[in-house]
DNA sequence: GTCTATATGCGGATAGAC
DNA sequence: GTCTATCCGCATATAGAC
């Protein structure tokens, strides 16, 4: 008969976001998740109907957070600052957390839902690239820049670059897309 | 006593990719790979010592098919035809075999083998892209040009574009792309 | 609210008979 | 070369006692 609970649903999916990170996502199961709180993985389903749920909370909070960092980044910097600002804090964001990262880009599970956190992060990058581009809904341009990073920081964190690294394919491309942007704008 | 063989290396590969593209990486297991070929998953340790084995072979075709298809199809076009031919080629490639494409560029798991059929998949980008960039060994441009790719096509297979899809989102990377790598030549 | 015990299913891989 | 039988481990999730 404990009192209070021994946990709460917020301090699961703190706990799991650190479980991921530091053991990866096939190490992410109920029972290793209860252990870390010092549960039985029956426990949790008090506060998560599925492990679904509990990923669903866990992309929430990341494209959140993610669409947070860009938004105070870029404030105030003209649009070309701007864009290569956002650009830089969004792989500087899949290097931080690339499990995390990889879960929510992942999520081919989860079922389309368009008023989600994801929508709010995809109108943040809209409006970067809209400000470049003199158009403020131009999805043909945030789709190129959007594929540029996540190809990018998907390559990456799976070592494709190989010992020799990007070389400054990054920078390239990133300059790149923007010059390209920018003669769209005219 | 069955003489000759039931089966034979080349019949499994063939058999683990057609199972891979119809159900997916998550069914591909060594029972269900034993079952397609009239076989016990035992018989299957005869030919390749474990599952990564044969997915090194899965891999190895993948990247070889790949690059054979890039090679032929850009055979005498003028640089920049010839990019926009092999970045169609590996964005078709990636739709025609999604799930053998995502096995191949998720090989984190696999160490980093420089000479391998990767290898030569990587010089033909290279080549590529050099002709255009007029650096015949323009590693930066080429990694900027293999994150679009394989970002677009990433996004694509997880359905992250949604219903509206990605309305030109391709041909604007490339060609601001390509015009970028033009501007890089001089 | 948490627990033990369990149902149910999956996977990779091996030993040893035939 | 293929088989049966099995070991061993993992997982999600539920029932019901406390």
């Amino acid at each position: 008969m404990p009192y209070p609970a021994k946990t709460s649903p917020e301090a699961i999916l703190e706990t799991a976001l650190e479980l991921l990170e530091q053991e990866g996502q096939a190490n992410l199961s109920m029972r290793n998740l209860a252990q870390q709180l010092d549960l039985k993985a029956p426990s949790l389903y008090r506060y998560y109907a599925d492990k679904k749920a509990l990923e669903v909370a866990m992309v929430g909070y990341a494209t959140d957070l993610l669409r947070q960092q860009i938004e105070s980044g870029i404030e105030g910097l003209v649009p070309r600052k701007a864009l290569k600002k956002a650009a830089e804090i969004y792989l500087e964001f899949t290097r931080a957390h690339p499990n995390l990262y990889a879960l929510t880009m992942n999520a081919s599970r989860f079922p389309y839902h368009p008023s989600g956190t994801g929508k709010a992060l995809w109108n943040v990058l809209l409006a970067v690239v809209g400000r470049v581009t003199k158009n403020p809904d131009d999805t043909a341009a945030t789709v190129a820049l959007w594929a540029f990073l996540h190809g990018f920081a998907n390559l990456e964190h799976s070592g494709m670059f190989g010992p020799s690294g990007p070389k400054g394919g990054f920078e390239v491309g990133l300059s790149a897309l923007l010059e390209g942007f920018k003669t769209r704008a005219t």
